[in-house]
DNA sequence: GTCTATAAAACGATAGAC
DNA sequence: GTCTATCGTTTTATAGAC
């Protein structure tokens, strides 16, 4: 009898933190069944393929940021400020949480130059994940400035993790999140600072 | 016959063009073969291994910037605004030149957590990178200050480079050196503007 | 002959797919 | 579990320079 022993929930999720730990191509279906207790065979009842299966681990990734991470730009019920720290705070707790740092940045570097598969999936990501950080700092800045200080703070947190990769030193990422407020709050200052 | 098709620099040139643009996994000794106009079997003539290959490949990339972007952090016969500024133009400019960004943090992003053959090499590479931008800043600011802006200069350039990949819109690195002189610029005004 | 860069063929291992 | 393709690697042979 068919007992399904793992659902494909499961599966996507295991899936997530193997890519994110050694990649898209150093990770195996046989490295991705033995870590779901399956034969590799079975994999293919869940997905078509590899590249099927990824893209279903980025569906899940942006899901989940959408219901965690982005929705707390727009919480009402918080000040901005405290959106912005909340917001970069728990992205930065949930990418340390398990190995591998951000999935999204590692699959842009890995996969965006060799395939178009998983690019727009990646680029939707980061254009609604920049729409939150935007959002935040337009409370205090014009749309454009705000947009560039959401651009900022992307580029250092993607950055930070290629160097707490290399040193295994997650000071880098303390240091996004605190710049990221320090220019928040800089908005009333002059405007040499606001440039910044 | 010894006579040589190709030159070991030349192999290890084609081999940075092919890693920089597909990365380490998804390039063959096939595809470096081919681009060189060897069978793959002649590579073994040159290099022990795919290993061996990347990591001449990585000294041939840390050669070339000692001599041509580290060095200008401490060429005194330029201001120290003027060597940050030609500092970074150059890096982005060589990075730019050719596809694939950043061979470095590319290989940090793709291989630190998967083996550490190439480890010391990367973290030699960016100490080496971090102290010549801290160099050029500690003109302006303490040391542990210039150390700051070397760091953060750093991660958004690495960071840059996951947008640039997934957007081909090569402001986020202009955006970098424009923050990055800004800094430099902002030494003289109050301390909230420096602690950006 | 000896040396060496390349070609050619084939190795075992492992990949993704079924 | 089996398939086929391809991976990195190894081996053998060949061709020209000394």
């Amino acid at each position: 009898m068919p007992i399904q022993k793992v659902t494909k929930e499961e599966v996507v999720n295991q899936a997530l933190l193997l890519f994110k730990k050694r990649g898209y191509h150093r990770t195996s279906m046989a490295d991705l069944a033995e870590a779901c207790g399956l034969l590799k065979g079975s994999f293919y009842h869940y997905f078509s393929g590899k590249e099927a299966l990824m893209k279903e681990v980025l569906g899940a990734v942006h899901s989940y940021f959408k219901a965690k991470i982005f929705v707390i730009a727009y919480d009402e019920t918080l000040l901005p400020r405290e959106r912005l720290e909340k917001m970069l705070a728990k992205q930065i707790r949930v990418a340390s949480s398990t190995e591998g740092g951000c999935l999204m940045g590692n699959m842009a570097i890995e996969t965006a130059l060799v395939t178009d598969e998983f690019r727009p999936a990646m680029r939707t990501f980061f254009d609604e994940y920049l729409d939150a950080l935007a959002h935040v700092y337009s409370y205090k800045y014009d749309a454009k400035k705000a947009r560039q200080m959401a651009e900022q703070a992307m580029v250092e947190y993607e950055g930070a993790w290629v160097m707490v990769k290399l040193t295994d030193s997650s000071h880098y990422l303390q240091d996004v999140l605190e710049r990221a407020m320090t220019r928040f709050d800089a908005a009333e200052s002059n405007n040499v600072t606001e440039k910044l």
